[in-house]
DNA sequence: TTGCTAAACGGAGACAGTCTCCGTATCGTT
DNA sequence: AACGATACGGAGACTGTCTCCGTTTAGCAA
């Protein structure tokens, strides 16, 4: 990728996630193009759709807070308190962006989906949880690593399209953990 | 309203709804127009907004399903049973139609919302399946109705946009049947 | 029936956002 | 410095949204 190109992408992904966040992920991409100081041409042949952009934007953010998702695994008291750490640590980051929750909620089974490696962390972080918890007796048979994710996720979702406060939130993670824990 | 215009009215709405269904939600209004017989002044005159249409397009539907809403409730069984079947019940009407979850979820603390009063008989009756159970002193205290009926369409908005088969709903809805039970 | 009026219709067309095409400019290499 | 490959950008075609207003029709009253 030539020097100019990159620039141009990197500037737009940047224009692009302040622009979605402000004005909403509707907002015309030939608006961001123009705050980017590029040509519609140009933002069209980085991200062909708007959904490409939006997924670059959201790539972006993952990477950024990626880096210290494993912090909720060393929390301190009963596997129920860092179970609990671990959802709401999980579903807060999950509703940082309007959206975010519901898409990489869906991308979590489809590996065929760019965003589902960039979530990787997130997995492996969620199963090292819950593993550690099995390892203690403390799960229920049958439970899966990846219900509990998703399960996160559509609470999640739920918050996120609601615009639920946290103490909304709170009990339905509490739910969850009840029937994750023996 | 006149003759003439509720004809059209429902007209639309019908035409609206099955072409939502095939063509997808970001169908061109003015093709549903047309394919009604109306033109696009006619539609945007009744529904000033895709939203509009969309909402009177769910309203339609929950009314056709809501007269059987409480056939869950005369299920055999002990609390579990009766619980999952309620859960099963609910989870699959709202992933009948692609998105509604979410929209149902979303509209359900809303008093504001159109769709909350149509929403109201699957308030009341998850209000009675938990109010029955919990007089069997099966329900843990502190779950609340309204956290039960968003956890599921939580799970139920996650399964609509991740195109989850039953198998992979129903140990999710297991999950939180054991949080809600002692 | 006929006439009348308010209600409703419908489609031309203005507008906004999407996306492409291709002549021009720039990069980076030799 | 010169050249090919790569990237740029903006004019404009296209598609969908939505409005305006002249025309039509339903429903009522005489």
């Amino acid at each position: 990728m030539r020097a100019d190109a990159k620039r141009n992408f990197d500037r737009i992904v940047e224009v692009a996630g302040a622009t979605f966040r402000s004005k909403g992920y509707d907002a015309p991409l030939d608006d961001i193009a123009k705050q980017a100081g590029v040509g519609p041409g140009t933002l069209y042949r980085h991200f062909p759709t708007r959904e490409a952009l939006i997924d670059a934007v959201m790539q972006n953010w993952i990477a950024s807070v990626n880096e210290s998702a494993e912090k909720a695994l060393a929390h301190e008291g009963d596997a129920r308190d860092r179970l609990m750490a671990w959802f709401e640590e999980y579903a807060a980051r999950l509703t940082v962006h309007k959206g975010v929750a519901a898409k990489i909620t869906a991308a979590l089974g489809d590996a065929t989906s760019p965003m589902a490696n960039k979530c990787q962390t997130y997995s492996t972080a969620n199963a090292k949880v819950i593993d550690s918890l099995r390892s203690e007796g403390a799960v229920r048979p049958n439970v899966e690593a990846l219900e509990v994710l998703r399960l996160i996720g559509g609470i999640a979702s739920v918050a996120d399209q609601g615009n639920l406060p946290p103490e909304a939130v709170r009990p339905m993670l509490e739910v969850v953990a009840d029937g994750v824990l023996r």
